[in-house]
DNA sequence: CGAGGGTTTGAAGTGCATCAAATAGTGTGG
DNA sequence: CCACACTATTTGATGCACTTCAAACCCTCG
């Protein structure tokens, strides 16, 4: 299993950027691979957390229910990014439940092998501290937004951080997985979001096709989106598809 | 400085915790106190992070600016609580300024001190991961609170926050600071929060006069505000007040 | 082609924000 | 100890944003 190619994926995960190879051994010796179709459940929330996992392809969206019913959303990951890790620091329970929402590939580690290597290799703890740290800021921006964008400027910011950074002028993307989920996503409903992308495209300028979203220029869309907000595009470190 | 008093409130600090006594003395060694009156500055986001600090009496509130004059409220810290430390980890700067919302007495430590102790000191690198997965968590429930949760809502879970879990039956208590302030600390007006703690008198059997809250039924409390929540009272180690 | 999920649109309701003004509370200097 | 200034809090009236409920539309895939 662990061809060059492979293990140029490794390296690209920052929890193992700069191990050792005996700490990294430890770890490729216990990875297990999982295919899944989209829909698949991989853990539910307070279950016992025996793994972590990392998505080498696909979507994940990490959810809890509440008493009456409803799904909020946690988070949506996709290729290198890490979930069911924290449970190491919890009660040993997962504080979310996990579902692929594509099909995707999946790693799949024991919790075991990474506490313990954070106990004996500092720079297994070090890494853990820089992506839990990541998360950290990005969900300390989530709350702002919460608190200060209305739905547009939600999903223009959004789409801003689904774009190269170093994109000028117009861009063409299309949306990462269904409209309803991203809703749910940016904590609004399926309806709301509907009226909020179109009045986008009279208030900045962006054309949509189905999933495929024109922005004509960056700098409109970025200028409406962030007015509100404490940090301007581009927000730095903040795009949904970083480690 | 260091009296035994002293040291066991360090110890009680997760950060410090279990710690070897030469680790501990590299931080006793480098520790600075600061008494503060209400309303002072202790630095502005995104200045240089050359410390960071550790609340030993008072509120302190983290916050940020929007592009637009509006004051964002990242977290309002009491005792026992650090802040700053996450700049380590980021581009050197703070991520949100600081200001005292109360007289307060506070430690101030040098960032370079923590960083180069948990590069060397495998047990601070441990305490630290701690300490962050704690403030993930916490973070990762008011973004479910905000989404899930409305105006009367959300007040009642920060009540049922600042009571002793062990609580029973009826309570009283009083709020740790400025209405104003619990107003956008939990994302809304304060207008919205008078008129919304005026509702949890009839709808959730509160008593309010001035900042002295009585809550006549815990359970009756609880059942109001986690319906709508994934997780039901006692919310386990959100207290406010923790670490 | 037809079924089913995803998406859009419309009409109506609710919750929170806003603007404005009254009231309560707090600290100050006389 | 009181009057004043200033801030915090409450209250009222109104508007806007988002939700809800309902129905139509669209698209894809068997």
């Amino acid at each position: 299993m662990p061809t060059k190619q492979f293990n140029h994926f490794l390296l690209q995960i920052p929890l193992f950027s700069g191990l050792s190879p005996e700490t990294l051994k430890i770890f490729t010796d216990a990875i297990k691979t999982r295919k899944c179709t989209r829909g698949e459940a991989l853990f539910l929330h307070e279950e016992d957390a025996s793994f972590f996992y990392i998505i080498t392809r696909g979507w994940v969206k990490l959810f809890r229910e509440t008493l009456d019913g409803d799904e909020a959303i946690v988070d949506i990951l996709t290729t290198r990014h890490m979930f069911g890790e924290t449970a190491i620091f919890e009660d040993g329970t997962y504080p979310y439940s996990a579902e692929t929402v594509s099909d995707a590939e999946i790693l799949i580690l024991p919790t075991s092998t990474l506490e313990m290597a954070a106990q004996t290799d500092n720079k297994v703890a070090l890494n853990l501290l820089k992506t839990m740290s990541f998360y950290r800021k990005q969900q300390s921006s989530e709350i702002e937004h919460l608190t200060v964008q209305n739905a547009p400027q939600r999903i223009g910011c959004f789409l801003l951080r689904l774009c190269d950074p170093e994109a000028q002028g117009s861009i063409t993307l299309h949306l990462p997985y269904d409209k309803m989920l991203i809703a749910s996503r940016l904590g609004m409903k399926k309806e709301t979001f509907s009226r909020a992308l179109s009045r986008l495209k009279t208030d900045a300028g962006i054309k949509v096709h189905g999933g495929t979203i024109t922005i004509n220029d960056m700098q409109v869309m970025a200028d409406y989106c962030c007015s509100a907000c404490s940090s301007s595009f581009p927000c730095a470190d903040l795009k949904s598809t970083s480690p």
